[in-house]
DNA sequence: GCCATTCTGAAATTCTCGTTTCAGTGTTGA
DNA sequence: TCAACACTGAAACGAGAATTTCAGAATGGC
C-alpha cells in the first residue's frame, strides 16, 4: 500500500513544474529557494523577487490550483501552522516512497556508497593525511588520471585558500619529469588513481618514493598499484550494485580532507581566506 | 557576561504583556499560540481568532513598536527567513570533538544535504536536462567558475564518453568571446554558479541568452542570477549547518546528470565507451 | 528568415484590507 | 449612585492590494 504523500504547496509547485512557462517557472524556484516566506509576501514583492511582473505570479498562482492569491497564502499559512505544532511528524512526513525518480534512486545509492567508505577509511589514516597536508612547512604537490584530474583541481583549489605551497602537476606526461625536480623530499604529494590504473602516474609515483617525498593515495576498492609507493592510501568506494561507477564518495572524501585541513592549519587558513574572498 | 538575546517579536510580546489592556492581551496570547502565522493573515482574521476586533489588534502590534501592521508582518516574514536559514551563519569555531569521528560526522551531514537536495530538484527539470544532453544534434558547452571550473572539467571528461561535441569554455575572459562565437542557437551550455557568484559568467549567459542558446545552470539553493537566463535551473544545497559550504550534492547531481544521460543515449554512447577505453 | 502563436509586464480596474473615528460600554473612585 | 475616564468595536474611509486587460515582445515551427 502506497502512504500517500501529504500535498504541499511545495510538492505541488514540483509537480506542476512542466507545465509553466519560462516566467513563471522563475517565480517557481524563488518560492522553493525561499519557502514558504516570499509567498506570504505581497504579490508585487513576490514578483520582484522573482525578477517578473506580479501578473505572471498571479498566473503561476492559479496554475498550481489555487482560485486566488490570498487563497494560496491560506494554504501556506497552514502548513506552517501544522509544520510547527507537531515537529516530530516532520522526520515521517515523507515516507518511504517508492523513488521513482531516476535521482532519487541515484543519490540513495550514492548515500548507501558513501556509508560504505566512511566505514572502511581508518580515521587515523584519514588524521594523518589531514595533519600533513595542514603542515605549510612542506610543499604540497597533486595530481590526478584521465577522469580523476578533476578532483585534484578542485582539491588544489580549495588547499591554496589554507595553505601556501600549493601546485597541481600538468596532466601531461612530457612535462612530469620537469616538474618532478622541484619536488623535495618531505613533501606532500596527493595522488588520485583508480581503475583503469594509470600506468605513467605509477611511474610517477616510483619517483616520487625515491625522491622520499610523502604519498597519499586517494584510490577505489580494488587499490591501485600506486599503493606500494604510498604513505597513505585511502580507498573509496565508487560502486555498489550500480553499473558505472560513481565518484562522490571520492569528491566527497576529498571535501573532507579540506575541512579537516583547514581546521588543523585555521590559523594560516583564516587570513588567507579573508584576503582570498 | 549576559548573552544578549535577539529581539524576536515573540520576546518584544513578553516584554510589552503588562502594558496591555485586556482585549490587547488577548490578541498577544493568540499570537503567542499560534507564532507566528496567525500574525501573517489580515488582521480582522486575527482579530476574529483573538475575539477581539481588527481595531485592538492594530492598537495592540502598534504597541509592540511597529508602525503599521504590514511593518509587523515584514518582521515576522525576516524572522522566520533567518529561522530556516541561520544555523549556518553561526561562527566559526573549532569542534570541540576530537578526530576518531570527523570523517563519519561529515559524511553524515554530506547525506543529508544531498537528501535535502535530491528533494528540492524537480524531476521533470532533471529529465528535461538529460534529455537536451543526450541530444547529439546540438553541441554542447560547459563552463564553471573558480571552484566550480573542476566540476565543469569533470563533467565534460565523462560526457565525451556517452557523445560527440563537447567542449568545455575556457576560463579566462579574454577568450570567451572567440568561444562564444562558435555556439549556435539551440546549442546546449552547462553552467555552474554559485556564491559568490561570477560576474563574467553572468555576461556570458546574458550573451548565450541572446544567442539563443539552450542554457541549464547548476547552481547553489540561493540561486545564481544567471537564472534569469537559463532554461533549466538546477539548485544544489551546499550547506546545511556546517560552516564551509560542501560541493558533494553538486558533484552527485553531475554524475546523476552524466548517468541519465548516458542512458538516455546509450545508442551512441556504448561504442564510443568501447572506443575510448 | 518569416509568420502564427504564446508569453509577458505595464497600466487600468476592482476590491479587499488596514486604518481612523466615534458612540457606546464598562470600570473606577468619590 | 454618579461622573470621569479608559476601553472596545462598528462603520466609514482611503490606501494599497489583487486582478484583468491588452499591446508589444519573445518564441517556435515552417
Amino acid at each position: 500500500m502506497a502512504v500517500s504523500i501529504p500535498a504541499t504547496v511545495e510538492t505541488t509547485v514540483h509537480a506542476t513544474m512542466d507545465a509553466l512557462t519560462s516566467a513563471e517557472k522563475r517565480a517557481a524556484r524563488t518560492l522553493l529557494a525561499n519557502y514558504p516566506t516570499i509567498g506570504l509576501a505581497p504579490v508585487a514583492e513576490f514578483g520582484t523577487a522573482a525578477g517578473a511582473s506580479a501578473a505572471t505570479v498571479l498566473r503561476f498562482i492559479s496554475r498550481l490550483g489555487f482560485r486566488s492569491y490570498p487563497d494560496f497564502q491560506r494554504a501556506l499559512r497552514t502548513e506552517l501552522d501544522e509544520r510547527t505544532k507537531s515537529p516530530l511528524q516532520r522526520s515521517f512526513e515523507v515516507p518511504r516512497q517508492e523513488s521513482e525518480r531516476f535521482l532519487d534512486r541515484f543519490f540513495e545509492q550514492t548515500a548507501e556508497i558513501m556509508r560504505a567508505t566512511a566505514e572502511r577509511i581508518p580515521a587515523s589514516e584519514f588524521e594523518a593525511a589531514s595533519r600533513k597536508l595542514a603542515d605549510s612547512r612542506h610543499a604540497c604537490h597533486l595530481a590526478g588520471g584521465r577522469f580523476t584530474d578533476a578532483l585534484a583541481m578542485y582539491m588544489e583549489a580549495h588547499l591554496r585558500r589554507a595553505r601556501p605551497g600549493v601546485r597541481r602537476l600538468d596532466g601531461r606526461i612530457a612535462n612530469r619529469a620537469d616538474q618532478l625536480l622541484d619536488i623535495k623530499a618531505g613533501d606532500v604529494v596527493v595522488l588520485f588513481d583508480m581503475r583503469r590504473y594509470d600506468d605513467d602516474l605509477l611511474e610517477t609515483a616510483r619517483q616520487l618514493k625515491a625522491a622520499r617525498a610523502f604519498t597519499i593515495l586517494v584510490t577505489d576498492e580494488w587499490i591501485s598499484p600506486i599503493s606500494r609507493f604510498s604513505k597513505i592510501v585511502l580507498p573509496c568506494r565508487v560502486s555498489i550494485d550500480r553499473i558505472w561507477d560513481a565518484n562522490t564518495a571520492m569528491f566527497a572524501l576529498v571535501e573532507a580532507l579540506i575541512a579537516r585541513t583547514t581546521e588543523l592549519s585555521w590559523k594560516t587558513a583564516e587570513s588567507r581566506i579573508r584576503a582570498g574572498d
